[in-house]
DNA sequence: CTCCCGATAT
DNA sequence: ATATCAGGAG
């Protein structure tokens, strides 16, 4: 039976594993997805659901022209606006949610985005993940994003078992230093993208090989 | 728990 | 053909 890491061996390992991130990525925040403004930032997170950030970039890049305003998408066409956004998929539900959401903002919150996690999730087609990008990203509010590249690596790591995205957020929260919160996203997401592939992780060429207890040894 | 759903890589 | 993508609602 393997023996179980200690709490001061896995604390000497995570700040091992946070300096290579800073040294890698660097520790300035970076989004992946293009906004000018808060309520942009909501409705490509709403968006990104169960797609790439690239695509949620070419769908924007266009609909933030057409639609220049908040009040533009709070009273958008239903339908019209399902062809807009079409190519992000599950665009039925998106669409809905985006046109919901941005009336509550413009009826309920003087056309501003919420600070708290109970304002954001009341909102349409905004769940805990959405909730935590904006607090992060625009207000600066540390806080875990669990969205499916942290939650895959972050278990790798060993930094959670559990399969529960509340949990998760939790466990890392105990696990990492409140300052490295909200950058811990944004690096894992790009590690994610790039070497710790979903289907096929590249462990031979990672930066986090020696640190990571899930790695798969490669012939 | 199921369903939503197109685009892309393998 | 199949897995995966900055998840959320019912």
């Amino acid at each position: 039976m393997a023996r179980r890491e200690t709490k001061a061996q896995q604390a000497e390992r995570i700040q091992k594993i946070l300096a290579a991130l800073d040294r890698e990525y660097g520790t300035e925040y970076r989004c992946y997805l293009n906004h000018e403004t808060p309520w942009q930032l909501l409705i490509a997170v709403i968006m990104s659901a169960q797609c790439t950030d690239a695509r949620v970039n070419m769908v924007t890049a266009d609909l933030f022209r057409k639609y220049d305003t908040l009040e533009k998408f709070a009273n958008a066409d239903l339908k019209e606006l399902e062809q807009d956004i079409h190519s992000t998929g599950f665009y039925h539900m998106k669409a809905k949610n985006i046109i919901a959401c941005c009336r509550d903002l413009v009826d309920k919150h003087g056309s501003e985005v919420p600070r708290t996690i109970e304002e954001l999730t009341a909102l349409a087609g905004v769940g805990r993940k959405t909730a935590n990008v904006i607090r992060g990203n625009i207000y600066n509010e540390p806080s875990i994003v669990v969205d499916t590249h942290v939650k895959r690596i972050s278990r790798k790591l060993g930094l959670t078992k559990s399969e529960d995205p509340v949990k998760i957020e939790q466990d890392l929260m105990k696990a990492l230093p409140r300052d490295h919160w909200i950058l811990w996203n944004i690096h894992i997401i790009t590690l994610g993208r790039s070497i710790c592939i979903a289907r096929r992780p590249k462990c031979g060429e990672c930066f986090l090989r020696e640190f990571c207890p899930g790695r798969e040894d490669e012939g």
